[in-house]
DNA sequence: TGTACATCAGTGAACGCGCGTTCACTGATGTAC
DNA sequence: TGTACATCAGTGAACGCGCGTTCACTGATGTAC
């Protein structure tokens, strides 16, 4: 491991700098402590990424690919699709609390998307899978804006919650609203599609 | 103006600094360059603000007063409740899309708000806005919850779409899925009273 | 199997930068008598 | 009304810091013959 050519740097260097932005936050990571925690010169990872930004694109996208599968694990177990988004919801917002620097990684760099394609491919693994489970709750149909809403929504719970804006911050609390929240927001779908049949 | 004894330094201070942010963002802020741009030593401001995280914290107090301000303007004319809903709804997006920078002041800069009590009191102006106009909705009962829900999914879609992760953070699309939301979760809410009543 | 050589993946020194903050100061203002 | 003096609100120099990045380099590895 400590040999000249290291063979593993580059996932080493991500690995760590997971660690990292977790401790310092996003704005507090910077590239010289990364190669200090890795062992490494400071030079070293400019071998790997051509840049800091680089490096946080890839960051990013890894933890969006973090989230998939978080969600997916989540949803697999269960039939009933209301259940299932309900548990994907509740991932969703377990995933955030449990290191929020990776969230902000993902929603708060100042990173341009259209600057890294790989983001945004990893962005739209978990909102196909939204989608999907939409579908099925709705029994098809238009699910474009239905899932926007109910994005945002466990979305802005979880900033929130993030920010300790919500319920002191606390999970368990955290978690029975974003229950609270899907069980109201299929209510309301159901209503929409309801008075949409009758027309 | 150009006076040893400025006079006024403090607010412009303030004033220049919301400009500043507004064009470097949070991150590329710095105290010397405000400085510079309000025409003043880099010390000058140490006379008002013991910090620069005191500064930030006095401009993100003014931001959630702004807010309110709007807030309050937007729901003044309307006498329907959930018309006021999705009046001030629509003008939380507004005001965030129209200057990020300010909206991040409040929910993303470092500073705990426990240590900015103006803060916190400034954010709860807001919420006892939308409190209130939630009671007039639903006609009484516990507003906690339903409250929370509502503004959770205002924030994000407010978060999402200044990220452009929401219809490529058009302003009008965003504005109608605002709109949307709100009618759902009004639906959604009736739902859970109706059944409560029948239980 | 041996060897010459290209390429890969590290190293360490150096550059230029601007920051937040502290210090000792000075000019302007307000007030007590 | 005049004056001595405290206080307020600026100034400019300096400190210490760590950063991202570039440069010229060197040691290790793989490959063609």
């Amino acid at each position: 491991m400590d040999r000249y050519h290291h063979g593993n740097l580059k996932a080493v260097l991500l690995k760590v700098a997971f660690q990292l932005v977790g401790k310092l936050g996003i704005e507090g990571f910077t590239l010289r402590e990364l190669a200090r925690r890795a062992g490494v010169s400071h030079n070293a990872p400019y071998r790997h990424f051509k840049s800091k930004e680089d490096l946080v694109a890839a960051l990013a996208a890894e933890a969006f690919h973090q989230l998939h599968a978080a969600l997916e694990k989540a949803a697999a177990g269960v039939a009933d699709p209301k259940e299932r988004l309900c548990a994907a919801a509740r991932t969703y917002l377990h995933f955030a609390l449990q290191n929020p620097s990776r969230f902000n990684l993902m929603f708060h760099s100042p990173l341009q998307w259209k600057n890294y394609p790989k983001c945004a491919a990893a962005y739209a693994e978990s909102w196909n899978l939204l989608a999907e489970t939409m579908r099925e709750c709705q029994g098809g149909g238009d699910v474009e804006t239905s899932g926007e809403v109910v994005w945002s929504t466990i979305h802005g719970i979880t900033e929130l919650g993030i920010a300790r804006h919500l319920r002191e911050g606390k999970v368990a609390e955290l978690a029975s609203l974003v229950d609270a929240a899907v069980r109201v927001l299929l209510d309301g779908l159901a209503v929409s599609t309801r008075q949409q049949a009758s027309r």
